[in-house]
DNA sequence: GGGGATCCGCCTATTACGTCA
DNA sequence: GATGACGTAATAGGCGGATCC
């Protein structure tokens, strides 16, 4: 396994107002850690410019070599150029117009890998891989928790401070924004699941309520006891899970619903209220708080 | 105002690398 | 030392919105 795993904090859940089956923890929304208390420093980050960003971990690994910071400055200037600057005026695919990110030469220029090793160094065609610190790890998950996107201002000082280049911070955020997607799926999944299994139950109970009922229908309703009278229509309370009849439960107090006879008085009051609003919707599904939480990008 | 071109940021799928058992 | 599994940094391609002309 891998030596100390830094804790993601992947842990997702559903909308708590509307999951029948509450899961353990709450943490997932448009902000994935809004119960998180971030430290000053990252207010400082997240509200500052380039300028304003104090270099706040001098003693990070940052795998690179010295001197690379010359690179970045060069690529902050990159990435403030203006639509019309040399670079960004190269149309097309990203692999065009931003050549840099994969380290090719192109139009003379010659840019480091994201280890700061020079292609030369490296091998033609190579992609090197670098393993973010755990400091900086942590830096970008606090960061993560206040925003899941950042502002270019926000990612240049964020690069500046973590000695990392804006595309590296930029390729951090998706695809941390991706594994928290690819969490929160896992969690719906697991929510569908556990939805299929109740309705499968239901189901059944329902059928086997609409057999006693069949068998109750074979009797004249004159050999029926009182309380047991078919009713006109059926309906489910969606509360107590019970047959209820509208116009006995509706018209009078004194007679009470066909399948809650023994309903406490408060019942009846709730058997009205549902009544006058009935279970418009009993597709789960529209209740499901699927996409909501991850579709919203400006959050 | 409409439409094409371009830029930009993001998403998704995939690749490739580093680490560990 | 070789190998497979796993996590994740990085790449590639596509899409939609914003802006410009």
């Amino acid at each position: 396994m891998m030596q100390e795993k830094v804790d993601l904090r992947l842990s997702l859940s559903l909308h708590p107002s509307q999951n029948p089956f509450p899961l353990p923890s709450s943490t997932y929304s448009h902000s994935p850690f809004p119960l998180c208390q971030k430290p000053q420093w990252i207010n400082n980050l997240l509200h500052s410019s380039v300028e304003e960003a104090q270099p706040m971990l001098k003693g990070i690994d940052v795998n690179r070599k010295p001197g690379a910071e010359s690179v970045l400055e060069e690529e902050e200037g990159e990435e403030a150029s203006s639509p019309g600057s040399t670079l960004s005026s190269v149309s097309g695919k990203r692999s065009e117009r931003d050549p840099f990110s994969s380290g090719v030469v192109v139009h003379g220029l010659e840019r480091t890998s994201s280890r700061g090793v020079s292609d030369e160094e490296d091998g033609e065609g190579s992609r090197k891989k670098l393993r973010l610190s755990k400091e900086q790890s942590a830096v970008l998950e606090e960061c993560f928790k206040e925003h899941n996107t950042l502002s270019p201002k926000q990612k240049i000082a964020l690069a500046k401070q973590l000695n990392l280049r804006p595309r590296q911070v930029e390729v951090w955020f998706q695809n941390r924004r991706a594994r928290t997607k690819l969490k929160q799926n896992e969690v719906d999944c697991e929510y569908l699941k556990r939805w299929c299994e109740r309705l499968t139950q239901e189901n059944r109970r329902l059928q086997k309520e609409a057999a006693e009922l069949r068998a109750l229908k074979l009797l004249s309703p004159m050999q029926l006891p009182v309380n047991m009278m078919p009713p006109t229509t059926l309906t489910i309370c969606p509360s107590c899970q019970r047959v209820i009849s509208p116009s006995k439960s509706s018209n009078s107090s004194s007679t009470t619903a066909t399948a809650t006879s023994s309903s406490p008085p408060a019942n009846r009051q709730h058997h009205r209220l549902f009544l006058a609003a009935p279970y418009s919707n009993p597709n789960p599904w529209a209740l499901a708080p699927f996409g909501s939480a991850y579709l919203n990008r400006s959050s």
